[in-house]
DNA sequence: ACCTCTCATTCAAACGAATGATTAAATCAA
DNA sequence: TTGATTTAATCATTCGTTTGAATGAGAGGT
C-alpha cells in the first residue's frame, strides 16, 4: 500500500485494491498483476523520459506506480527489462498516431500526397508538442534516441524505420522525385527534426517565446508553411535534374 | 595514476607530468593545476554529453582525465560544480563558432542577410554534425537542453538567447518582416531544429542513410535549400499581410 | 460449507556494489 | 619552511537486486 504523501495525482496510481477482486481470471484490467505491470510501465515511461534512465531509481518508479520495488524484478526481470517493456509500449501506442496519414488507399496525385503530408505534420505537432497524455511517450522516445546503449535497436525497427519509410514514399509522390534517393530521405529527416525540436528544446522555446505551454496553432502554421516551401523546392530541384 | 587498461586513446589524457615542471608560474598551460582543471572539464564534457550527467560517475571522469577523484571536489567543489564549469566552457568555445555570421557590419541588403544566414547554416552543420573536435561540446549542450534541473539557465543566457536573437535579426532583414514577431522567432527555431536533429538523431540517421559518419556536404545542400525555401515563403507571407 | 493445498503475487527487509564526498597524509615547486 | 596541489583511503548514502515470509484467490477433497 502506498504511503508516499507528496504526489501530484498526475497519472493516477494503481487502483485501490482493498475492495473485492472483481475477477482476475477474466483477463487483464482492474486491480491485479496486470494493473501493477501497467502502472510500472506508466511510471517508467514518465520517469525514464523525464530524468533519463540512469537518473530514475527503481524505488522512485515503484513509489510512483504504487507498487513494491521488488515488483520490477518480478514482472520485468530488471530495471533494463522495464525499459524494454516501456519501449514496446511506446511502439504499440505510437503505431496509431500516424494512422490518419498512412490510412486508406495510396494517394493518386501529388496534391493528395501533399495533403497527406500536411495532415501528418499537424498530427505530429499535436502529438509531440501539445498532447498532455502523450508527453511521457514523446519524452521517453526522444531520450532513447540519444542513448545508443538503450532500446534504440528495438525502437528503430518498430517506430523509426516504418514511419520514415512511409513519409519518404509520400514525399517522393508529392515532389515527383525518387522516394529512396538520398535527397528525399534527408529532406524527410529535416522535416521531422523541425517538429521534434519543439519537444526537445521545449524549455528553451517556452522561455524564448514567453509561453506557459506549447501553442499548437502557430506551430502548425509555421511548420506546414515550411513543408510546402520545401516540397516546392524539391519539386523544382527534381525537374532541373 | 590511472590503471584502467581499456581505453581508446581518444582525447589523449593529461600530459605526462613525470618530467620536470617547465614553469607553472608562467601562467596556465603545460602540466599543473590548470592542466588538471582543463582535463577534468574535457572529460566531463565527453562523459556528461555521451552518457548523461547522472550516468557519468566521478571516478570515471577522473580516470579519463588522468586525475584523482578528489580533484573534482578540490577544483570545482562537487560534481555539479564541474557540470557548471563544463557549461561555461561550452559557452566560451561556442561564442566563436558563429563569428563568421555575426561578424562585421550589419548586412545592408536582404540578399546580404540571406547570405549570412546561409553561411550560418553551413557553419552550424559543420560544427554540429561533422566536426569531431566539437562532438563533445554539441553532445553536452544537447543533453543539458533536455534537463531542466541542469545548467539550462546558464546556457540559455550565454548561448541560446544571444545566438537566436542574432538569427532573428538576420531573418527579419532577409524577409522584410519583424525580427521580433512570433512567426520569425518560431521560424528560426524550426531552422535550428532541422540542423540540431542531425546530431540528436545521429545514430538513427546514420543507420537509415547507410552512412558510417555524417556527410556534411549533402546535409548542407538540403538544409540551405530548405532555408531558402522558408525565407521565400516568409517573404511572401510578410507581403501578403 | 469447511478445510487444506497450491500457486501467483506482493511485501518489508536486507544484500553487496557503487556512488559522491571527505579526510589526512604525501608531494612538490617556491 | 610554506602553501598549493595531488594522493590513497574511508565516509555515509543510495543504488539495483534478492530473499523469505505474508497475502489472497481458486481447486479439490471431505
Amino acid at each position: 500500500m502506498p504511503r508516499d504523501p507528496d504526489k501530484t495525482s498526475a497519472p493516477k496510481n494503481r487502483a485501490d485494491r482493498t475492495g473485492p477482486n472483481t475477477g482476475p481470471s477474466t483477463g487483464r484490467d482492474e486491480a491485479g498483476p496486470e494493473a501493477t505491470r501497467a502502472a510500472l510501465i506508466a511510471a517508467g515511461l514518465h520517469l525514464f523520459g523525464h530524468k533519463g534512465f540512469a537518473a530514475a531509481s527503481t524505488r522512485e518508479i515503484a513509489a510512483r506506480a504504487g507498487a513494491n520495488v521488488a515488483a520490477i524484478g518480478y514482472h520485468f526481470g530488471s530495471k533494463a527489462g522495464l525499459r524494454l517493456a516501456c519501449a514496446d509500449e511506446v511502439a504499440r501506442r505510437l503505431a496509431g498516431v500516424m494512422a490518419r496519414v498512412e490510412a486508406g488507399s495510396p494517394p493518386r496525385s501529388p496534391q493528395e500526397a501533399r495533403q497527406r503530408l500536411q495532415a501528418g505534420v499537424r498530427a505530429m505537432v499535436a502529438f509531440i508538442a501539445a498532447a498532455p497524455e502523450a508527453a511521457d511517450l514523446a519524452a521517453f522516445l526522444l531520450r532513447e534516441m540519444t542513448d545508443e546503449a538503450g532500446t534504440l535497436d528495438r525502437l528503430y525497427d518498430s517506430v523509426v524505420s516504418p514511419r520514415h519509410g512511409e513519409l519518404c514514399r509520400l514525399w517522393g509522390q508529392a515532389t515527383g522525385t525518387d522516394p529512396d534517393s538520398e535527397d528525399t530521405r534527408l529532406s524527410v529527416f529535416a522535416m521531422i527534426g523541425q517538429i521534434i525540436y519543439f519537444r526537445i528544446g521545449r524549455p528553451i522555446i517556452l522561455r524564448r517565446m514567453g509561453w506557459r505551454q506549447m501553442q499548437a496553432g502557430p506551430l502548425c502554421d509555421i511548420l506546414v508553411r515550411h513543408l510546402n516551401a520545401a516540397l516546392d523546392a524539391a519539386t523544382a530541384e527534381g525537374k532541373a535534374k
